[in-house]
DNA sequence: TATGAATGAGCCTTCATTCAT
DNA sequence: TATGAATGAAGGCTCATTCAT
């Protein structure tokens, strides 16, 4: 990646996080980049492919940091599940802003795209699926309700790149200490036998 | 409120949760609303009054179906968290589009109005936080890290609004049944005593 | 005239001296006379026909005042130039709204109305020329330039309209007083005998 | 000063006088100038700037006109009177369109620049009021109304931007000389001792 | 590699006017 | 007589992109 790429590309994350896609105009981008407006298609033939550049980086990187805690972590399933919610969470405080981006511009891509995109978020949610339904499989996890449990993983854990602050009280390390402990615990937990009145739409999957 | 006026606000939460505010054109909203460009004028001074009137109308929603939910609940901890996360769930079910716009846009708004968008978000945040802080207090809730869980439920429902479909496999109330119960799981539970190895960048909060 | 109509006028005599015709926005007539938006074209039917109104009343007033101005003066060029310069200053004084709009908008008429109304200001010029060149003609005045110093005696008393303030040091008295006298000045005098030198273009009417 | 933007600046020139500030297009201005209606916005950063640098350029040049005419004339006050009575004519014959606009649309600037506009043109016509005090001062101008003089001398030649055509019988030199003669007419002449009636509202400065 | 100049399309908003009530 | 609602056209300006240099 030459020189002038990466100071595009590090603009394009820093305005687009910042004011997002559609509010982000290339001459905003050219300046915060350092160079002249046209200089920039040299490295990017549009506006719309820093975007794409951007949001498969982020998706690949995250693909791999957290397969690759999974090959680290032992065959436990909480061992499992504490690796590879601190990868997503480490992620998500180291590359934030990228992460960010990912969080909220999906709906700028083309349909196609999207298409992709959707594509990869699904066999990443899955990932961490299987580490929840292994657990449960397996005993170690008691939660009735596995998916859930793993969808709420991991939107709170991305939803980390949209408050976290490097000047703030918690150190990545200290974030993903704690959302790893909550976490295991959404899936430990057997939910306590509760009475409760029923709601007029209780209907579905009854 | 006109018929007019709500036409034209419920034009501008399809279109700006589908494309974004900057996204979509007044143009396009003049057709989603089925009027003239320019009559959209006599409702709203600009579009982005369109937006700040969305997004306030949001913030003061879930501030009262929060608020009445816990007014209406017992002075059980369980029960009142229980009552809350149900109340911020259904809300984001139920008006999703406008919640998921209030995840997304707030960037749009001027620096005087987003802080004050900021300032009722806390509050709202605050809300959850003290629900968990007297649980703590009072015993009911283990947690080590009850801010941290505070915010980590009040992020994961917000993000329902995210992936929530209603032609999807669970009715509103049995996300809510399901999300309340994840979330009693994250601050019931003690963390189990687990020996791991510490990591360089850990130093605050130590 | 109907108390609506003349409200309406009243609007567009101070709205359009201040902000000029292009400038003033029919909302902003609106405003100024009080009424609804619609309500103005009750009693015009375009803004356009609000100009051509003042524009229309100025020229007749202007001619007819000067006009009985010399009709009431004696037969004297002096006392006649005084009687006409007098009538045309209190005017741009008493109606210095009006006359300004009639300085500046002239160009905002269509072609056909704009060739009336440069015909109109014609027949009024030549009421001075008239008056100036029967004192040469008499030996009243010795001004080698009666056409200039006539032209020239219009147009700084029609600039009274530019700069007069009610609340300035002259009242419209005093200032007729006073460009009565320096108009006489300017066709009383003969030329002193001065040589200069020739200047390139020094060609026409040699 | 580039091409383009000396391309821009005629037709603003061009379009302003002809039609005024607020009765142009920027589209009308774009095909004035020969070129793409963005590509304007490469020279100006908008209409309105347009019009204050044709302001701007008009007082400063009236200035530096008037100023060096006087460095050049002698010290005799009525030389001194020809001389910047010249200058000024010149200017705005041979800078008619620039003149006239300065002449009818100072009421498009804003109020900030509105003041120093006023301020410029208040030292330009001190400029005048100095010359003309002079003479009376060292008993070469006998007129009685000296500032009046001043403010009518200026006027009527300013007027000229009015009226004057190229193609019309005078040269500008011809109409300097006459309006030169015109301006000391007016200042060298004691008026007659007159008697008058007097008027109902002589009552300031008696 | 770099950029100043250029532009067609589109932006948000306001325009003068009409019309049903 | 009065006006709230409506609108097609036009307003000034910015957009992402291209191209000659």
């Amino acid at each position: 990646m030459s020189a002038g790429e990466s100071r595009v590309l590090a603009a394009a994350v820093e305005l687009f996080s910042q004011r997002g896609f559609h509010g982000t105009s290339t001459r905003a981008l050219s300046e915060q980049a350092g160079m002249g407006l046209a200089s920039m298609y040299h490295y990017f033939p549009s506006k719309y492919d820093m975007l794409v550049r951007i949001l498969d980086d982020v998706m690949t990187g995250l693909f791999s940091a957290c397969q690759s805690a999974l090959v680290r972590a032992s065959d436990d399933p909480a061992d499992r599940l504490d690796a590879i919610v601190r990868a997503h969470c480490d992620f998500h405080t180291y590359r934030q802003k990228e992460s960010f981006i990912t969080n909220t511009e999906m709906r700028a891509l083309t349909e196609t795209d999207r298409r992709q995109h959707i594509a990869a978020r699904d066999r990443h949610q899955r990932m961490f699926d299987a580490v929840v339904l292994d657990g449960v499989e397996r005993g170690a996890f008691l939660t009735p309700y596995p998916v859930e449990a793993s969808r709420a993983i991991v939107t709170m854990t991305t939803a980390v790149a949209n408050w976290f602050r490097p000047k703030g009280p918690l150190s990545p390390a200290e974030v993903a200490d704690r959302y790893a402990i909550l976490a295991l615990a959404q899936v430990e937990a057997v939910p306590p036998a509760r009475t409760r009145a029923g709601r007029p739409d209780e209907k579905k999957e009854a």
